[in-house]
DNA sequence: ACATAATAGTTCAAACATGAACATTAAGCA
DNA sequence: TGCTTAATGTTCATGTTTGAACTATTATGT
């Protein structure tokens, strides 16, 4: 019995995974670069897409939306509202939580940086036919979900 | 017209990429967890993974494998020599480089990682089909590829 | 009501990644 | 040969991410 059976170089789940991996790694690497004209990193570029499409979402929902720590968040925040991005307002009913909202600025910003990013996928996406990439989103949303879970 | 058909939250290849991103960063995440019993990091594993397919590979080369700058290797290395589980000897042709190659213990703590890899990869893609899994392979492939021409 | 739990956000130190500048060695070429 | 250019690896300063401890506020339970 050869050792090299039992390998997970010889699994195709895992040989696909890793190509999985790489891609995802390629791109976000690749974002960073074109983004660096805008003097935006993905992070950021992150916060700017979920404050837009959940205003007045509190820290706490951003960092679980972007699968990071609290304190992340309130050390990635105060740079971008020093720039005029984005506003935090206490909540009125709940004195612990701030309100985060974008201004015109951020909402500008993020619509230039969007332009990029989405030429970016259509770019490393454009190889797949429709149906190929809605397979592939379903299959990772299943992922995601079954991971949450563990 | 609508500026909302310009957002790319309706674009299939931007809302299915972003479905790859996340899974992948939950999948990173929680092998981290499962891999702090060993005291290894994802990043860690990655290197070990490296070494044991390529022996003898110089530091150059790991980190293009990697993805990662030459510096993040030097910093990565001496933890995993200091604990014995890899070799940093220098070539006799090239006095530049550095070849390194696991050692037994290395190879010992790679395959119980690796286990530890295999069952998270299992669980995820045991959702989809070998055909599906092999088309998401596939794709990304070419999605690394396309990449690193740009 | 009051004590206890839980929650939102912050602070801080440590770990980590990055890129530029550097030393050493090798390769290319006059 | 010598001079220039390129490649390998290291160092260092900078910026990022993390998790634990902390403050302030709200919810829960007796």
């Amino acid at each position: 019995m050869n050792i090299k059976q039992e390998l997970p170089w010889d699994n195709p789940r895992f040989r696909n995974w890793v190509a999985v991996a790489r891609a995802c790694h390629v791109l976000e690497r690749t974002l960073a670069v074109k983004l660096a004209p805008l003097d935006l990193k993905p992070a950021q570029l992150d916060v700017l897409m979920n404050l837009y499409r959940h205003p007045g979402m509190s820290q706490h929902d951003l960092a679980r939306k972007l699968l990071v720590g609290r304190s992340n968040v309130t050390m990635l925040l105060p740079q971008l509202e020093a720039r005029g991005l984005l506003r935090r307002e206490g909540d009125e009913k709940d004195k612990r939580v701030l309100r985060l909202n974008l201004t015109k600025a951020g909402e500008a910003l993020l619509m230039r940086a969007l332009k990029v990013h989405m030429a970016l996928i259509e770019k490393a996406m454009s190889q797949s036919t429709p149906e190929q990439c809605d397979m592939i989103g379903e299959q990772m949303r299943k992922i995601a979900d079954v991971l949450k879970e563990a």
